[in-house]
DNA sequence: GTTGAGCGTT
């Protein structure tokens, strides 16, 4: 009862997942299993956690046996508090496999009555691609990308508001924050009768920007190499020391 | 030691 989620999927032919999120980082699986257990027959809870760390990423996934079990669950223990923090249980959107599910329900594709086992895609790697693309956007949600959008607290409030089941379901939270930065940025630039005297205040920034020029013989490559290299201490140190060599072999020792 | 939008693994 205490492996979930570190044997893999034990079976989920015809289990609901549900995603709990707002979770504390500090709960685990075991600690929604009987919790969620309560209003239904729990198959498997699992608790992605950060590949880096370790850590709980905030959020779990519990699968039901049944439906109604399920969505008993969601409805009621949507919004309890667990460990001091109110948690959000819904049906999941998107399957392990990326693959649409309905109501939580993974819906398999039809496998066809043919052969026994379809190579499917084998693909010649594996999920090398992993998920980068959400856990590199995760991975600073200490307190910095948040200060600026979430500083509008708005966030919050329309989490709670869309707690009405009856709601809009059809409403989905607009994510086109980007626009919003642009609309934003627009009304800023009224030219016209804005202020004329700005656009002469500083004529030359145009020309000559914060852009520090990669003069002094620094050439691109080597700030690529630079940065491309962090671990460039590891290389073979002789070789820099032949470098060395030729400019000053004594000052070596010495600095 | 911190954090807080979101969708998952042996």
């Amino acid at each position: 009862m205490s492996h979930f989620g570190r044997s893999g999927p034990p079976d989920i032919r015809d289990t609901y997942s549900l995603l709990v999120l707002n979770i504390t980082f500090r709960t685990t699986a075991d600690d929604l299993f009987p919790l969620f257990d309560k209003y239904g027959k729990v198959v498997d809870v699992f608790i992605p956690r950060d590949r880096r760390t370790g850590d709980s990423r905030g959020f779990a996934f519990v699968r039901y046996k049944y439906q109604d079990e399920a969505q008993k669950a969601v409805e009621k223990l949507d919004g309890r508090v667990v460990d001091g923090r109110e948690i959000m249980v819904q049906f999941a959107k998107y399957g392990p496999n990326a693959e649409r599910i309905h109501k939580g329900k993974i819906m398999e594709p039809v496998y066809k009555s043919k052969g026994r086992s379809r190579s499917r895609s084998p693909r010649p790697r594996y999920k090398d691609d992993y998920k980068d693309r959400d856990y590199r956007r995760r991975s600073r949600s200490r307190s910095r990308g948040r200060d600026r959008e979430g500083r509008r607290g708005r966030d919050r409030d329309y989490r709670h508001r869309s707690r009405s089941r009856s709601g809009s379901p059809d409403y989905h939270k607009d994510r086109g924050r980007g626009r919003n930065d642009d609309d934003r940025r627009s009304r800023s630039r009224s030219y016209g009768s804005a202020s004329p005297a700005r656009r002469s205040a500083s004529p030359r920034r145009s020309q000559s920007p914060r852009r520090t020029p990669p003069s002094r013989g620094a050439s691109p490559d080597a700030v690529k190499q630079k940065d491309r290299s962090p671990t460039s201490k590891s290389l073979s140190p002789r070789g820099r020391r032949a470098d060395s060599r030729s400019r000053s072999p004594h000052s070596d020792a010495d600095d």
